[in-house]
DNA sequence: CTGTTAGCGCTTTCAT
DNA sequence: ATGAAAGCGCTAACAG
């Protein structure tokens, strides 16, 4: 491979010059940069990442923190994310956490080894007062651009996007409300934590607001997951006060819950009504379709890319926020409450109260 | 952060040495070690990558690139690729190609540029004789190592993973003869290139076998995705001699063409049967739950890594492949032949012929 | 087993 | 507007 050094000397000018040109800041004679370019032109030249990385600390990387690529709504904001970076020749190092603070403060710390130049965290797992949240902190202190999505790391200059999922969340306890629900469960990740607690604060508002029992024994915290859904609908069901209703975390956990009640050889929604949380292309797909609250997943990537490119650009302006908007998407996994739900079912071993 | 030299001064030893100590590899006396390792912590040091990178050419990244990380099948893939990976301290570069060969082959040159260890290409669009297959193989002449999957770069030595495609194909095919279907149509992506040629020919294959007739009308090319497969089907229903069951090259196609069908009023699979391929998570969710050949992606990814770890141990050692089984899952959305089909219905505008 | 010495290919003052 | 020269942090002969 050519280097800058080659096309120097074919150019007739300092190799100094040559980085100038390909890194078109300093200003440089019209006919030099021809001269320049097509020197490059007729040998292939591309500048050597490594070595101006090395030289520069700069590497036009970017680390996108997820919890799991498998998850359709983080591959899509993954792909945001990627488009719009790849456009400033920029490349994603997409890192998993599942949902493991450990493995997460390990991810973050090789890719910032690597050299990056930004961070895109999303759906992480940093809560408030979290080591991870601290090392975060620290490195937006040593001026690394970072953004989060869907979560806000109050005490430091770092831009987000999020959407509004307590908003969202709302809507769809309002919903199942006024199906008539009173017994409302919240399947959850780690509820108090991350990017699920705007989801589990809408659902304790909205079922203060309509008067709705908040017990403890319906919010679970499970696996962010189909395994992780089924697995909690299964305890649900074990319950001598089972929930007439439920609100997952998101679509996978719900569609999960609806396998699970399958199993059980209870029908969805005629026995208990599911509502999810992303829209994911099969959350339509599913049998029955699920009522879901959208989250524009692609855009939240997308703009997450935007806020660190600016940010990149203008380490000192003001911390900016994106905030999408969610919407509930009624679909066919989510009826009107039936009474007879309260008796004890002869199929079910497990009687079924009214909760208290 | 500290550098080699400040290592090497606190141990007392050159900056080779400490080098050594890192990489592990010529004999270094345990003690000198110890110290080594004992001045590396203390200064909490870790070595730059750039500049390894650049000293050495070896860089610790490898490059995945497959069409799209939106499809369930490729992150799963993927996931199996990073998680081996991950383990040897490399990270993943994964790049989308959309089934665009140019931009397959722009990708592969950006991450070739930035200096990766090694590729692995999955669903990829080079063909057999496509200027990026070419490209590929220059790869390998320079060293470079590459693991391809699902399809097999003749005339290279490229290690490469691929499952039974072509049996699973064929299985799908006997399960909807078997069925008594005769009219079974093939929606593939590009067929007669890249990772779908497998099932293609395997399609081919057992239609002969069974004395089915091949239909040039009854192969599409589509895009691999939700809407490819719908669109493709609404080609199909508007066919006058419409086909009874359809295989499709993926479940995202499959899945499109269930839409499809339930837009234009017909029920799957009592009007037409349909048969996947890969059996993503969500297959076995869907309303009905789709019938499909399963392929082992996380396992693909995982082996495909493997091989590629072992060739950049051993660049000479002769290439190897791992080829790993398909299964028929019978679910339900293919079912038995009737002959009532072939009579036009009143509620289809569309006259259905059985075929020549 | 360990030290010395050149680079790897680019960027970046500092001059001019 | 351009050139000269000193690194960026590490590795890899080559000695010894």
């Amino acid at each position: 491979m050519a280097t800058i050094y080659d096309v120097a000397k074919r150019a007739g000018v300092a190799p100094s010059t040559v980085s100038r040109v390909f890194n078109k800041n300093a200003s440089i004679s019209a006919k030099t940069v021809a001269r320049v370019m097509q020197a490059a032109r007729d040998l292939d030249y591309d500048p050597n990442p490594l070595a101006s990385g090395l030289a520069s600390s700069r590497t036009l990387m970017v680390g996108l923190v997820i919890s799991d690529i498998q998850n359709p709504f983080s591959s899509t904001l993954a792909r945001g994310v990627q488009d719009s970076l790849e456009r400033e020749r920029y490349i994603t190092i997409i890192v998993n956490t599942d949902g493991d603070p450990d493995k997460e403060l390990g991810v973050l710390r090789e890719i910032y080894r690597r050299g990056v130049d930004g961070f895109i965290i999303a759906p992480p797992q940093h809560g408030n007062a979290a080591e991870h949240n601290r090392y975060i902190i620290d490195l937006t202190h040593k001026g690394l651009p970072v953004v989060t999505v869907g979560n806000w790391l109050k005490d430091a200059k770092v831009d987000y996007v999020t959407s509004r999922a307590q908003d969202g969340a709302m809507a769809a306890v309002d919903h199942l409300a006024g199906l008539g629900h009173r017994a409302i469960a919240f399947i959850g990740g780690h509820t108090t934590r991350g990017v699920a607690v705007g989801r589990w604060l809408g659902y304790q508002e909205a079922m203060l607001q309509h008067g709705l029992p908040l017990c403890p024994a319906w919010m679970l915290e499970t696996d962010v997951s189909l395994q992780g859904g089924e697995e909690a609908m299964t305890r649900l069901l074990a319950l001598p006060n089972r929930p007439s209703a439920i609100l997952a975390v998101n679509d996978l956990v719900a569609l999960g819950a609806i396998n699970a009640c399958r199993n059980q050889g209870l029908q969805v929604p005629a026995d208990m009504s599911i509502v999810g949380f992303d829209d994911i292309p099969y959350a339509a797909m599913a049998a029955p379709p699920l009522t879901t609250v959208a989250q524009p997943a692609y855009e939240l990537g997308y703009r997450a890319a935007e806020l660190l490119l600016q940010r990149m650009r203008a380490p000192d302006a003001p911390a900016q926020q994106a905030i999408l908007d969610c919407r509930l998407i009624v679909r066919q996994t989510a009826t009107a409450y039936r009474t007879e739900l309260i008796k004890p079912s002869a199929t079910k071993p497990n009687g079924v109260d009214r909760e208290p």
